[in-house]
DNA sequence: TCTATTAATTGACACAAATCAATATAACAC
DNA sequence: GTGTTATATTGATTTGTGTCAATTAATAGA
């Protein structure tokens, strides 16, 4: 424990390492600290709602989020889960300074709000950690353009696939426990949820995976690619 | 003419805008001006071909050009059209220095190739050019969120309908003459170019466009809105 | 000008996947 | 424990859309 104090690059306070934050001064790190609240969220409840202003930037400490965007007719598309070491920068923040997404927990969460002004000066003043955070864009940028690939081009099966190899990525284990409902992964999979299901089942009576409740096991994770590949 | 030339901000040796380079001091247009290289291209050549390293910005002075990504099965995903005013920074810039995108030319071209090192540099020192590049790849952003969403809950009708919008807005024109192919209107809007011929041919036969060849004109304007907005 | 090649169009068909409806299961309040 | 709501599952059906094949139009090359 002590040991892993001594390695921290990221957030002071948080103890937790966020990518580009070991770019930002002892100054800019204090003012994130002064501008700073801890919030916990529960289970189901709504961080970042679509269309609100955007105050701040959260990062997170502990728990799970879905990312997701409102589509048509009350359906969702979510974008990604977001986990420990994750934080968010509206894309409105430096445009009409809107949420273009909602964020809400999917599990029990532990946030930390850093006001936008002190993102804002750090950016302004800190040419690294602007570097950094145009970085992750590009990365966000990139994973849209798969999302793109994964949604116009792939079938069912494929996009599924994709989806538990994602959420296996997520929770870092071929064996995970998740506290998403099957019509979040079906938003994420951008299929329905009762072609989900069907998918689901197909995998499971082919061995492909194990699945039951909310526990799934890969069991053939080279298939699996292979049809996330293929489409 | 010569008024034209008082209110440029942007780009001195084009004469053009640039979004965001009106934040450049003169010696970092200077710089850019050193680096530069102006080229010609030709309808149908490559410009940026993805999986190359990115060693330019490039600055689009005249012309048209499609930004594309390689999808399944030898298909594409046109993500945008690009015309005069517009200039690429790949997303690979800060990271895996990789082109992720290719561009090719749908008209004839005329481009400014800035050296990448003359952008960075520039990036890194001026905070303002920084916030502008940074504000850029939010509304890129935006706009892959909107696309995600066209082409995840839109059926055909409604895809064509924004491309057909989208292209309007591109050419600054109800009536326009364009040099895409049926299969790129096809690859813009997500379907195939079969069935991009036949939502099109439905559209003229309910008089909402008239189309002769690559000659388009819109005659329902809110009618297109409205089969793009609901899908 | 004629031929060769590419692009555009049309029709028939197959199949993927959404929708609707019904039921089963789980979670929850009282 | 019972009734109530939300979630999950299954089956039947319909619709959208891609694919294949054939034809026509347009373009380029000799």
């Amino acid at each position: 424990m002590t040991n892993k104090l001594v390695d921290i690059t990221g957030c002071e306070m948080c103890h937790i390492k966020f990518q580009g934050f070991d770019t930002l001064s002892k100054d800019e790190l204090l003012a994130f600290k002064q501008s700073h609240c801890k919030v916990v969220y529960q289970k189901g409840e709504t961080i970042i709602k679509e269309g609100t202003r955007c105050n701040n930037i959260i990062c997170i400490r502990k728990g799970f989020a879905k990312l997701f965007i409102k589509g048509l007719e009350n359906k969702n598309i979510i974008i990604k889960i977001l986990k420990e070491g994750d934080f968010i920068v509206s894309p409105g923040l430096f445009t009409d300074n809107l949420n273009h997404f909602s964020v809400s927990a999917i599990t029990e969460m532990e946030t930390c709000l850093i006001s936008s002004e002190a993102f804002t000066k750090a950016f302004r003043r800190n040419n690294l950690f602007a570097e950094q955070i145009l970085k992750l864009n590009h990365q966000i940028t990139n994973n849209l353009y798969s999302q793109l690939i994964n949604f116009s081009h792939k079938k069912m099966t494929g996009r599924v696939a994709n989806t538990i190899l994602y959420l296996s990525e997520i929770y870092n284990a071929r064996r995970f426990y998740t506290t998403l409902s099957r019509q979040d992964i079906a938003d994420l999979s951008s299929v329905s949820k009762e072609s989900l299901i069907r998918v689901l089942k197909d995998f499971k009576e082919s061995g492909i995976i194990k699945i039951e409740g909310n526990h799934i096991e890969i069991h053939a994770m080279s298939t699996l690619h292979n049809i996330s590949r293929v489409g």
